[in-house]
DNA sequence: TTGTAGGCGTTATCAT
DNA sequence: ATGATAACGCCTACAA
């Protein structure tokens, strides 16, 4: 391995003045610099960003933990994220949390995460609150997910707003028993408690009783929604309209209406969250609430890196703008 | 920041001592080490990773450079990759070369990837062929596609063969004008030509002419496949089965034969590759090549941590198996 | 079984 | 403007 010392030789200069010049600093005169630069292109020299950091303090590297980067709307945000990242001269190492929420602390806290220079945490049910002390002052960035107190950076999206968006508009095109397909509890204060007040709020706006029944709480995947349809139909529950938490699980509600042989939006119009590429896709297309992931990555991946540098400044808390995308799920 | 230093003062003993407690080294007496663990437990003292991974000239990180994590296919081998790794107490981080072919190689030359030490390439075009000079001895794996002669090794799928089943598939069930909608280049070696190889031995084997209207050289994204069964139509071309380069391209062949209302399978039928997680969930769902993405992320991470470990080893070859997924799309 | 010395590649500090 | 020195935290090699 070529290092700075090779360089150095080879320039005929000291280490310092090589490692001056590979980081842009004043005070070097033009000529040496040249001869240095020779230099590092003959050797093949690459920086060692082990050696820097090492000497820093910090590793360069951003954990990024969701539960499985093979959900279309994770991938999409890591995407995101891991650009945003590389500008700011960071890499990201992806943790894997797993779907089950229980596993999610326990994950993280006995991550690796020491060696990361800081955390972006995309969690579906974790609540900062009960972990706030184990962290200490790791920086954590949580995305995605409202943090209610705890001061801790929060990039969020207008859970509640979006998803009683999506509920009037399923309202004004006339549907009056409107499901909700959502995540397995609505205990405490997450992506799915959120979104399912977003859509009572909606049902009270509109004047329409909420009724329990309507309420399936299954889970996050596709195949939750495709049990929820087949679970309502089997109940005999009438219902022309579905609220699902997730696009991932709006596709498995439009696959579920398929097996039953009901039709979209004929029958039952179906809205879902988070605007996955593939929305524009299925048959019929679905329509959905879109908030700005590049925004939001972005902004986490600022807060990270400005927390990393000054650990002491005061938490922010910042909401992604959304749009409802309508398509022909809700005809 | 506690370091072995501090662990050995409050334990009574020396750093060395602490480094062969942390890493299970014999020669340690059991008191001792009992010791050394409480002044650990107490001080919450964290290996410094950067420092170990600097001396041994290793950082644990393995880069994994796809297109994009956005896309399904990459997320889920993305998710393998990671889990596998982790396994061999590896950390990835993903690089992202972005869709287009040509920026792949500067991407990955450019890239950080002396940081890493190794490199898991799921390339979509790249040639190592082309790259060979340039890399050295740098540990890579191509993971998804062919090399053909390069030292490097690769974990492959059966492509042709593959492809070949899924058509003769389609003939089997009665087509006899097979399009095939795949990327936007035949030329070279890579996982397109590859497939449409498999797709004209199909035809040969079965007696079927091949028909050059039948080929669109789109690309490799939803939107590709959508498009591309417009042109086909609007060109007055004749077709009764789509063999799809990927289930992502299948994915834009329904939505494009939707948006023309044409039925499927009843009219078109539809096979892709990949057997992405939603290939289940699409109405129709997708017959799909599935090979084994679990046993070729396993078989990649092996592969580049043996190489990390043992850089002469003889490159070697493997091909993961694959099942074809008989579901709606071929009725 | 335990300890000491030295160095991995870089950079901050202080000198020249 | 340039250089010498000492660290960052750990591990290899050798010594006791």
């Amino acid at each position: 391995m070529v290092t700075m010392s090779d360089v150095a030789r080879l320039a005929g200069v000291s280490k310092m003045t090589v490692s001056n010049v590979v980081n842009n600093r004043a005070g070097v005169s033009e000529p040496v610099r040249r001869r240095v630069l020779e230099a590092i292109q003959e050797s093949g020299y690459r920086l060692n960003v082990n050696a820097r950091t090492l000497k820093a303090g910090r590793t360069g590297v951003i954990g990024f933990a969701v539960p499985g980067v093979d959900q279309a709307y994770f991938g999409m945000l890591g995407a995101h994220v891991i650009e945003a990242a590389k500008a700011h001269g960071f890499h990201v190492a992806i943790e894997q949390t797993g779907a089950g929420a229980e596993g999610e602390a326990a994950t993280i806290a006995q991550s690796h995460k020491l060696q990361f220079d800081g955390l972006i945490l995309s969690a579906v049910t974790l609540d900062p609150r009960e972990q706030g002390q184990t962290w200490g002052d790791f920086p954590i960035v949580m995305l995605g997910e409202r943090d209610f107190g705890a001061s801790i950076d929060h990039v969020g999206m207008a859970n509640e707003a979006g998803t009683r968006a999506a509920t009037e508009h399923l309202v004004e095109r006339g549907c009056t028993r409107i499901a909700n397909v959502t995540g397995r509890s609505l205990e405490g204060v997450h992506v799915v408690s959120r979104r399912h007040r977003g859509y009572m709020e909606a049902l009270e706006a509109a004047g329409i009783g909420p009724d329990p029944a309507l309420v399936s709480l299954s889970g996050m995947g596709a195949e939750d929604g495709r049990k929820a349809v087949h679970t309502l139909h089997a109940a005999g529950v009438d219902f022309d309209g579905v609220v699902a938490v997730t696009d991932t699980v709006a596709m498995g509600v439009l696959r579920g209406l398929a097996d039953l042989g009901l039709r979209c939006p004929e029958d039952v119009r179906v809205a879902g969250f988070d605007d996955i590429p593939y929305a524009v896709y299925t048959v019929p297309a679905i329509t959905s609430v879109a908030p700005d992931h590049r925004w939001m990555a972005e902004r986490a991946v600022s807060l990270i890196v400005s927390r990393i540098e000054d650990p002491s400044r005061p938490p922010e808390e910042h909401t992604a703008p959304f749009r409802l995308m309508v398509r022909e799920s809700t005809g």
